[in-house]
DNA sequence: ACCCTCTATGTGATTTTATAACGTTGCGAG
DNA sequence: CTCGCAACGTTATAAAATCACATAGAGGGT
């Protein structure tokens, strides 16, 4: 993985969308919001896939399937792929997580509860991730989709760049 | 890779954006206009890199670096995976070609020529790929990039669905 | 024409990412 | 209670991508 090499950020000052904010509040409410959802849904929000929500949370930055096991092994789950992507699966599947596809790795998703098309922002330095909205469906892309008889279900959508850390700092 | 188990498409009616075209001469001109950028700019299109790109504007779908390689292979040329991805690099850098992040796999670019940021439609349930135009450093993404100080460099923008052809077939 | 350098190619080995297949466990409905 | 199903664990393997190093060719300067 591209990130796993550099410091974690201090427990309770990392960015989100770049900014400083109460980290600590940040996974402790996104965390409750998830089981609420979970309870509603009938969904079964298991240890393991609680942890790797934990974790995705706490780090709040894309992580590798591989960086996750690792960590999962630590915890004393299994410790084979499956474990770690099956998770993924879980929380992919109802959008508490991500996917990056640009870096093959996974972020927690930063608007928990409503149903949205993500759109992100991915430091090309220092590989932080922002999470913002988008509707590429109204725009130019949906129009042609209209236009051919493309029925569109899903969007990915990740720009990349340089944060404004990374500007600063050069 | 998912597409390879498919028939290829008939020889002069393949799909390009879901609709039918003369294959056989959309390649030779785009060959053409590929070659004489080339000239132009001190590219150096080599026998490796002049199969691939060839091989993707007859293939006319998004094609996995290894059944690009296995193709080359029985070309003749080198058959570990370098020799693939580093064809591949130097297409897709002069924008002769554009990767599907959520395929792992390539496409030839259908816009040859301008500078552009593509944007894709990819059918879940036949694996065609449409290519169009997007600039979604104008909508809501770039509002939301500014807002933040970030700089914007290059997007990947996918949209997931059935195409025209299997909507109707369903 | 010659050499020099830089780019491109070829190959073997390895790393990173992801899935297949199969057995076991444990919760919840009947 | 027990049946059935979803989740978990493990072994094995597939698929995608990169590293490291040796060789070959193209083009520029003299």
């Amino acid at each position: 993985m591209t990130s796993e090499m550099r410091p974690a950020p201090a427990e309770d000052s990392a960015l989100v969308g770049f900014q400083k904010h109460d980290h600590a509040h940040c996974v402790e409410s996104s965390l409750t919001v998830a089981e609420t959802r979970c309870k509603e849904e009938g969904l079964r929000l298991t240890p393991v896939r609680r942890k790797v929500l934990e974790m995705l949370l706490q780090e709040h930055r894309a992580l590798g399937a591989y960086s996750i096991l690792d960590r999962l092994r630590d915890e004393g789950f299994g410790s084979q792929p499956p474990v770690a992507y099956r998770a993924l699966d879980f929380l992919v599947e109802n959008g508490f997580v991500h996917k990056i596809e640009r870096l093959n790795a996974f972020v927690a998703c930063a608007h928990p509860g409503a149903t949205h098309s993500p759109a992100f922002m991915i430091c090309r330095k220092c590989d932080a991730v922002a999470e913002t909205h988008s509707t590429p469906a109204k725009g130019e892309l949906g129009a042609a989709a209209r236009a051919v008889g493309f029925e569109i279900e899903r969007t990915v959508v990740e720009a990349e760049g340089v944060c404004p850390d990374c500007t600063e700092k050069a």
